[in-house]
DNA sequence: TCTAAATATGAGCAATTACTCACGTTGCGG
DNA sequence: CCGCAACGTGAGTAATTGCTCATATTTAGA
């Protein structure tokens, strides 16, 4: 940020921007959005938005630094008791997380996952990836301790990558308003991830 | 496209105007991609990137209609025999035709595979994800003939989206020069997808 | 050879957008 | 109450981009 709001009207302005900014960029994605159409819908004048963030990319920065405070409770809760559960157990807790995490924001989480690498908005919102990658290489570490670093960094990717395209198809079915189907969606999740990492541990105990 | 080309020189420049676009548009996304910036790429004034094709959008349509030609190329044939083999079989089989499907055309596999939705490139290649559902849809009723409509779409929908985003991780290694990797990843789409579709098929024999 | 259609060409228009800046207004410590 | 810093404001600027159009050249058939 520009300049930390230091008075009350400016932490309002600021918050105005950044749910503005989250609806704008919801409907029309980041690119296409425009910092007048931001501040427009704020209510703000466009100086006034350049008053506390230096551009567009700093709106999204904020935003990121927010989701990750987000992420991070009840992740680390749930991975620290993952060697008293089964793999389904854990999967089945993680799992379940994703729903308050996402409540709220899933405008953004909608951005966040649609990110391709190049963009500007990959690069922001990286450390979001990368906490879900360290997350789950935690996870297969936990019942897997003798595999190797690469073949756990594989089975990691592959899976962070499935979850990131999963969860988007359960928040765009949040945003559309049907939660049967998102519910019935997150238990695919578990099944589909449940049954994945069951094959990588036996194959990895049979070495 | 606006105008066919009805001479060997048109029809070149139009192979050029193609080639050049998708290289652009894989090294700066298709939004962010200019028609000036093909045509000069493709050593075209613009002009006659303008008489061949209506605008941005047309190039695309016709490389998706290239790309649909090559991708139904052995899906089909693979899909007629799947009731003669186990689905281990049938997943390695079909995950075994994306590297010939993609050879030289990888940068617009990944456009294609990156596209969100409400992008005018989403609804463009709509169609390629189409065809890649209803193989799906269709492996899973060969093995499954008297499961509901409703969880059949729901299996292949989930299906879908991950083998997406898993052929995107696939393509990048390639386009990154990591044969090896990208040979792994392929082994644990595999996995994945014959692990997930094994658990999706006991639980419908077990109702 | 002649003519009409196909193709070539690139300066430039119209629209859009991120961002600035010069000048008002409000709030707060002393 | 004073003075300074925080904040408010929006017309305007520079840069970019998709696309047109008037005009020139090439090709194919009769």
């Amino acid at each position: 940020m520009r300049r930390a709001p230091q008075q009350v009207r400016g932490q309002q302005r600021v918050e105005a921007i950044l749910a503005a900014a989250e609806a704008v960029m919801a409907e029309v994605g980041f690119e296409a959005s425009t910092t007048n159409q931001i501040a427009a819908r704020a209510g703000v004048p466009i100086g006034s938005l350049y008053q506390f963030f230096s551009n567009k990319n700093a709106i999204v920065e904020e935003m990121t630094r927010r989701q990750l405070d987000r992420l991070v409770i009840g992740m680390q809760h749930t991975l620290a008791q993952a060697q008293h559960l089964t793999v389904a157990q854990a999967v089945e807790m993680l799992v379940n997380l994703a729903p308050a995490s996402t409540m709220g924001h899933s405008g953004f989480m909608r951005l966040c996952m649609e990110a391709t690498p190049g963009s500007v908005l990959y690069e922001t919102t990286a450390m979001i990836r990368q906490e879900v990658f360290k997350v789950i290489t935690a996870l297969i570490r936990c019942f897997a301790p003798a595999m190797s670093e690469t073949d756990c960094g594989l089975h990691a990717q592959v899976a962070q990558v499935s979850w990131q395209a999963l969860l988007l198809l359960y928040v765009r079915e949040v945003d559309s308003g049907h939660t049967d189907i998102a519910e019935r969606i997150l238990a695919e999740i578990k099944r589909l991830f449940t049954s994945y990492f069951s094959a990588v541990l036996k194959s990895d105990v049979a070495l």
